[in-house]
RNA sequence: GGGCUCGUGGUCUAGGGGUUAUGACGUCGCCUUCACAUGGCGAAGAUCGUCGGUUCAAUUCCGACCGAGCCCA
């Protein structure tokens, strides 16, 4: 017997993993492969990577998610498309910013701003190497050599002009609004960013007198804010308090410079069984104190300055900080006797994640983009966009319905992309840079080829080179941008807005957007609102919207609860003849699971079977080496064992003479290829994969295999040619799952890699083909043929006969008559 | 508390208004070493979350509830 090509007895880490080195480290071959060439004359399919936040680690749903990424990418390079699979990083927010307080034990406002930049960005770019890496392992053909950054000048610039533009067209604004605000950092935060901490906090109950001498009794946590009343409200169909509906109620506590009553209405959102089911409504005690605001249309006071001290409208405790000033008004309170009572509670009050200080809402003047006004528009854009499962398009519509106000984009930070604007000193003009520059007005002057815009009606008024003399002392904008202002530019970024127009042409809308289901309202939505406001497009032909990764239980992965699984311990589990063991904490007790190979080619073979795209996934390393590695293994032996026989010259041409059992496994191939090219096109990765494996473990080798087993051995041109073809094939088809597993395999035995192969292998073979009479007739013998060896297989087993012995009295059936000959020599019937 | 998504053998999963509900892993029994024990044959194991409704017929459609998850309060 020829020994086989393939040398290896079986499919290993340090295989795989040797194979993935040479791959990475042949750069000239990698680009040839998998860099983006717009110019390749192939349809555009660029794919708008989600830029992963280099935090220390990699979630490994995340690597999950991005290895179907890279199926997608390489699924589409198979069918012919000319992929861009930017790798790009987010390296602009407020984690960074922690990171490096917490390493040098410094707030960040007490930092030179510019030194305090240059250290957030060489501690990210730690992070950022380390990511690369897993990226790398986990098989990514990504284009690491046009890596872009999301805190360098190229990408800001586009970030930049985006808002100059939107500001010219009048979608961005400036208000005076509510903002969330941690007055001991001295910031703006966002939502994202508060947190809740439980504190023992007084409620008091204070009397509070109506015009017609009635007396009320109101319950409140902050009676420091009393001066910042706009209503009293209840509950419409509280009848405690009809009669009071309409009255003017007077204010217990002094203050200064507004009226000294306020009315009291209805709103549904007060709990009647809250205290005395008497609300007053502050600016801003709270979010819900906001929308009442809102929805009555009341003035807001500004009754906290930036300093977190009371203002003047507090009278008598203005310039108090806000705690001082509510023991003092409790004290006032007492000692006028309008303190019915006072009790300790339990109560979770937002805190800023960041400093765990008590955030207060503050009247801010901050950037807006508008996006209430644009709903519909979106709506209709939304419409055009394919959506991966389809149902979870209603994420999508269900936060939009939701929308009511504009995006607050302006933050008080510093490791962010810069608000490119400057104001005169009348502040009656602002100045803004030429698109595609970037630039930190903090500490620069506008650059050459400015432009000059009033600041209300937005008329250019000119250059600034020509009006600079007329603006008196410029003024740069210190704050900075909502990071997600920078990334809901991601597709425009890399399908060549501003930078490669020619490129942008024929690569917009953006081929593919993949995401996590988390960040549909953020990302996804902004990234659509941009394209809507700026380009009047859907942004995507595809969204595709994955699931989460869960621990083995389905619980999210998190620090504190200790179910966390590292990336990189499954990606290099059986490397080096390292076994694998993670503890775990499970609901009830820590479990301790073991494996002792995984790798890169198992883990993703794992997430392109197991779940449909969409679903929450649980994520085992058990269950993954259990239901997969072996899957491997069976596909490398059928490899191997094919590679044992000569590779016919001619693996495209048909041999003149093909046997019956030939001709079946060749209609059942084309009929399994026929479905994996289809679902590769539809983007369905589970389809294929499955369609795949079961071919590969199943017919394959059990039936066909074991029926031209004695022809191989003879040297039968037609049965070594429909096996080799199969299997080069095959690995072509199944090579965006497995890349470096088929690579390996179609290298070694065929001279030609699965990685370069750049359409979907034809299967066109005479009378066979799936859809032809005589091919659908072939796959309908399958059934009856697996039935058949099954029951011979059985029958052996009953009898106490070995496989290889011959049996009497078994009939292959009519239907089966044209494999009468092959099935008799496979069973040695007699 | 609100909105949305999901809920199929021990675990994961396919499917879908209609006779015995798909497959995988695990379990149990048996076989075997001629590419592959990372194999082969076979068995057990599911009232398709619960309760109502629509229907000649529901696990599949609708509603409520329960449970899980995500996002937001």
């Amino acid at each position: 017997m020829p020994s086989p090509a393939l040398p290896e007895k079986r499919w290993s880490i340090d295989l795989e993993k040797s194979i993935q080195e040479a791959h990475y480290a042949d750069n000239a071959l990698y680009t040839q492969r998998y860099a983006f060439n717009p110019d390749s004359g192939k349809e555009i399919f660029v794919i708008d990577t989600p830029p992963p936040y280099p935090s220390g680690t990699w979630h490994i749903g995340a690597v999950a998610q991005y290895s179907m990424i890279d199926v997608i990418a390489r699924s589409q390079r198979l069918l012919g498309k000319e992929v861009y699979f930017p790798w790009g990083v987010d390296r602009n927010g407020i984690n960074i910013e922690f990171v490096v307080e917490r390493n040098t034990k410094r707030k960040m406002k007490t930092y030179d701003r510019a030194e305090f930049l240059e250290l957030c960005r060489t501690t990210i770019e730690e992070f950022t190497e380390a990511m690369r890496h897993t990226g790398k392992r986990v098989g990514l053909s990504c284009d690491y050599d046009r890596e872009y950054l999301t805190d360098a000048p190229d990408y800001r610039s586009v970030t930049q002009s985006i808002f100059v533009e939107l500001f010219k067209k009048g979608d961005v604004i400036e208000d005076l609004r509510p903002n969330i605000y941690d007055p001991v950092e001295g910031t703006t935060i966002a939502d994202a960013e508060v947190e809740r901490l439980p504190r023992k906090t007084k409620l008091v109950d204070v009397r509070w007198t109506c015009e017609d001498g009635t007396e009320l009794v109101i319950s409140t946590t902050r009676p420091e804010m009393i001066c910042a009343c706009g209503v009293v409200v209840v509950h419409p169909e509280d009848e405690r308090y009809t009669h009071l509906v309409g009255q003017k109620v007077a204010l217990p506590l002094e203050t200064n410079g507004r009226e000294k009553t306020v009315n009291i209405m209805t709103h549904p959102s007060v709990k009647s069984d809250f205290g005395t089911g008497i609300l007053m409504v502050c600016s801003f005690g709270d979010q819900n104190d906001v929308a009442v605001f809102r929805e009555l249309g009341l003035t807001p006071f500004q009754a906290i300055d930036l300093d977190g001290k009371m203002t003047d409208v507090a009278g008598p405790f203005a310039g108090m900080k806000v705690i001082e000033a509510r023991n003092a008004a409790i004290e006032a309170l007492e000692i006028q006797g309008d303190l019915v009572q006072a009790v300790e509670r339990n109560q979770d009050i937002p805190v800023s994640e960041r400093g765990k200080n008590p955030v207060e809402i503050i009247l801010l003047k901050e950037w807006y983009v508008r996006q209430t006004h644009i709903q519909e528009k979106m709506k209709e854009h939304v419409d055009e966009i394919e959506f991966h499962p389809p149902r979870n398009r209603q994420f999508l519509l269900d936060w939009m319905d939701n929308i009511s106000i504009d995006w607050p984009i302006s933050r008080r930070r510093w490791y962010h992309t810069e608000i490119p604007i400057w104001y005169s000193e009348d502040n009656s003009k602002v100045i803004v840079p030429p698109s595609g520059t970037y630039v930190q007005p903090w500490r620069e002057s506008p650059p050459s080829g400015s432009r000059v815009l009033d600041r209300v009606t937005r008329e250019d008024l000119g250059s600034y080179d020509d009006l600079e003399a007329d603006l008196g002392l410029v003024t740069g904008e210190e704050k900075v941008f909502d990071t997600w202002m920078d990334s809901s530019n991601s597709n425009l970024f890399v399908s060549g807005y501003l930078n490669h127009p020619e490129v942008f042409e024929k690569a917009f809308p953006t081929a593919f957007r993949p995401q996590g289901k988390e960040i549909v309202r953020t990302w996804l939505y902004y990234t659509l609102l941009k394209s809507t406001l700026v380009l009047d497009q859907p942004g995507f032909k595809h969204v595709w919207i994955d699931g989460l990764g869960m621990d083995p239980w389905g619980r999210k992965m998190s620090k504190s609860l200790g179910n966390g699984i590292d990336a990189d311990s499954v990606l290099e589990c059986g490397a080096g003849g390292r076994t694998g063991s993670w503890k775990v904490k499970g609901p009830d007790k820590t479990v301790s699971l073991r494996a002792n190979k995984i790798g890169s080619e198992c883990f993703r073979l794992w997430k392109a079977c197991d779940a449909q795209v969409g679903d929450d996934f649980h994520i085992n390393p058990e269950e993954i080496e259990k239901k997969y590695f072996g899957v491997l293994t069976k596909l490398f032996n059928v490899a191997r064992f094919a590679s044992q026989f000569d590779v016919p010259t001619n693996l495209d041409e048909e041999p003149k003479h093909l046997e019956p059992e030939d001709r079946w496994i060749l209609a059942e191939f084309q009929r399994t290829m026929n479905s994996v090219e289809a679902a590769w096109s539809d983007l369905d990765i589970y389809t294929a994969t499955q369609g795949l494996k079961t071919f590969g473990t199943g017919l394959l080798p059990s039936h066909y295999l074991e029926m031209v087993k004695s022809r191989l051995y003879d040297e039968d041109i037609a049965a070594a040619w429909t096996l080799h073809r199969i299997v080069r094939d095959f690995m072509a088809a199944f090579s965006p799952v497995c890349p470096f597993f088929t690579h390996h395999i179609s290298q070694t035995v065929y001279g030609h890699s699965s990685v370069d192969i750049d359409s979907f292998p034809v299967q066109a073979f005479s009378e066979v083909a799936a859809g032809t009479e005589e091919g659908l007739r072939l796959c309908k013998l399958s059934t009856e043929l697996q039935d058949f060896n099954s029951q011979v297989w059985g029958a052996k087993k009953e009898s106490g006969t070995s496989l290889n012995q011959p049996i009497q009295g078994i009939v292959v059936p009519e239907s089966l008559v044209e494999f009468e000959g092959t099935l008799t020599r496979m069973h040695k019937l007699e």
